[in-house]
DNA sequence: GCCGTTTTCGGCCCGACTGTTTTCAGTCG
């Protein structure tokens, strides 16, 4: 049983605790727990086995480790089954529609036997929920909305448009309305992978305009609320967006609280609270008697600074971690897109890209870039054109001429190359020897079992000729799960042999992704950010890898590319190659 | 159920909004 399973499992038991009415600590006990085994890098199993069992992890005790270890052991959790068999699994799927918490699910369920959304939907409709305490006609409406919603778009939204439609409604908001600071927070300054809604905080001296211009954007498709200070859209996408207003001495305040993690937050005022110091999202205050005296707010800095704290970037503020690292000066000094100097995978019209060598060229120029490596597919990837040995050979005199046409960039000859089943490559060692780059990837045979697919990846990692391992879990979020494979050996192989590992800026792949990024060069690997871009306007792209590559904790000294080309060379695995001509140990 | 630079017992983040109420519980972020 893998950990997202176990997390899924502890999470329906805090639920079900929740709708019990059990002492609501509890379940958050779960809640906490369950987020701690998704977080891990490593499977649960291998905690057990390495850190003397699972009550190494924050937030399991003794009684939750003992359900963890039966569900690796079992694949089923007793206790589990017994909260199901009191209160069905269609019940959780009620708890999921907004305005419906646990109290009014569990009403629903005793006094008018409603267990299923279907159920609940057929009451609304007859009007049957109106008369039930605490509901009304209105209570009925918002139902059947959100059950409509919520077959519509059950997926959270993927980072690269989220962050479009951010950047569009705060564009619009700037052109029609009298707003100062203005900054998008949630899960989207954090750069997680999917976002559930858009938040957005404003200063103005007139909330009012600001709340007309914005429940009034073109894009709105439906106001689901409107106050005075803050509202709610759906937009025409169906993401959800909030903006609020907040008076200026408070916007840092407000973006520290709203940008969350919900986790962190709980953690942090956890620790100003031992210091008698109170935040909110007006401020952060030093607790005396009945007034309480007021410490900052207009920052965040001022905020993290009353808790003598250095500012946590974003990008960290998960709960792994970060508040007792920044509380012992260990932060990391993250990466930043400024750092990255070349993009290492892009694709040109040689293979399965939209625009020449040189329009890729001079686009990486124009991004700042003091490199980049041409791509293409190999000969197996014939549905993306890929290049025979012949055709690599040709386009070797295309990237000579683009070199000659555009200046003040390096242009890398590199190669996308297959890892066919049984681990060899696409080509020969002797062309893989012709090239600058060469990143090597999985692109077929995807339902390999677990070891067959680790000893494929390895074997590759084993040919000298390999630079990278591109998108190493080839996921796409989403659509397709990750290929099975032992990330854990994987890391390891790549460590001891000095292949880099791909993180991948493609929204709708981000692979690695942040925890087996920080997981890798916990183990000694370098990781390379880059966006596998099929046209010039793609290279933007690079930003969401680099979030990636923050959410990881990485410094710029663990990403290749962030290296100047010459030092880049001789990191390079083919530099040792060049030199001795044989593999590693 | 978890946890301890106040604690092995007694706490566990905090405020706004909504819809329903007529002073508030539930939900949300």
């Amino acid at each position: 049983m893998d950990n997202a399973q176990i997390a899924e499992v502890l999470s329906e038991i805090a639920v079900l605790l929740e709708i019990k009415g059990e002492n609501p600590f509890k379940g958050r006990s779960y809640e906490r727990a369950a987020e701690a085994v998704a977080n891990l890098a490593q499977g649960a199993d291998q905690v057990r086995a390495e850190k003397g069992g699972l009550q190494a992890l924050p937030g399991v005790g003794k009684s939750i480790a003992k359900k963890i270890e039966e569900l690796l052991d079992t694949g089923k959790c007793s206790y589990h089954q017994e909260l199901l068999a009191e209160i069905p699994a269609t019940v959780l799927d009620m708890l999921r529609l907004p305005g419906l918490g646990p109290k009014k699910v569990k009403m629903l369920t005793e006094r008018e036997g409603i267990f299923t959304v279907e159920q609940l939907e057929k009451a609304a409709r007859a009007g049957r929920l109106r008369h039930l305490p605490g509901m009304g006609e209105k209570t009925e409406q918002d139902i059947l909305r959100g059950i409509a919603h919520m077959r519509e778009y059950s997926k959270r939204t993927d980072l690269g448009l989220a962050w479009e439609m951010a950047e569009s409604i705060m564009v619009q908001l700037r052109q029609g309305a009298p707003v100062e600071e203005m900054a998008a927070a949630g899960s989207l300054r954090r750069m997680k992978e999917t976002i559930g809604d858009i938040d957005i905080l404003v200063t103005s001296d007139d909330p009012e305009a600001v709340m007309e211009r914005f429940v009034g954007l073109d894009l709105a498709r439906e106001v689901v609320a409107r106050g005075p200070t803050k509202s709610t859209i759906v937009t025409a996408a169906g993401i959800q967006a909030d903006i609020r207003v907040m008076p200026p001495e408070s916007f840092g305040a407000a973006l520290q609280y709203f940008t969350g993690s919900k986790q962190h937050n709980v953690t942090l005022r956890d620790f100003a609270v031992r210091k008698k110091i109170k935040l909110n999202e007006y401020g952060v205050f030093r607790v005396e008697g009945d007034e309480d005296a007021r410490l900052g707010g207009r920052t965040e800095e001022e905020m993290y600074a009353a808790l003598g704290l250095p500012l946590i970037p974003p990008e960290l503020r998960e709960d792994l971690g970060e508040i007792e690292a920044a509380r012992e000066g260990r932060l990391p000094d993250l990466v930043e897109a400024g750092d990255i100097a070349g993009d290492l995978h892009v694709h040109s019209d040689w293979s399965d890209g939209h625009d020449t060598i040189e329009e890729m060229a001079r686009a990486a120029k124009d991004a700042g870039y003091r490199y980049v490596a041409i791509t293409d597919h190999s000969r197996s990837q014939t549905v993306a054109n890929g290049l025979t040995v012949e055709r690599l050979r040709e386009r070797r005199k295309e990237i000579e001429a683009a070199r000659k046409a555009v200046s003040g960039i390096a242009l890398l000859e590199g190669a996308e190359v297959d890892i066919k089943r049984d681990g060899s490559l696409d080509y020969p060692d002797e062309v893989l020897a012709e090239l600058d780059f060469v990143v090597a990837s999985v692109h077929s045979g995807w339902k390999t079992d677990r070891e067959a697919m680790t000893a494929r990846i390895i074997t590759a990692m084993e040919n000298p000729w390999v630079d990278c391992i591109g998108h190493p879990t080839g996921r796409l979020i989403g659509q397709r799960e990750p290929y099975e494979v032992d990330l854990e050996a994987v890391f390891t192989a790549a460590a001891r042999l000095g292949v880099a590992m791909e993180i991948s800026s493609d929204p709708s792949r981000l692979d690695l992704k942040d925890i087996h990024g920080r997981r890798a060069k916990e183990l000694g690997v370098k990781l390379i950010v880059a966006t596998d871009a099929h046209r010039a306007g793609s290279l933007s792209l690079i930003r969401f890898g680099v979030g990636m590559a923050r959410r990881g904790w990485l410094e710029a000294g663990d990403v290749l590319n962030a290296l100047p080309l010459a030092k880049l060379r001789k990191r390079l695995r083919r530099a040792g190659a060049g030199r001795s001509g044989a593999k590693d140990e």
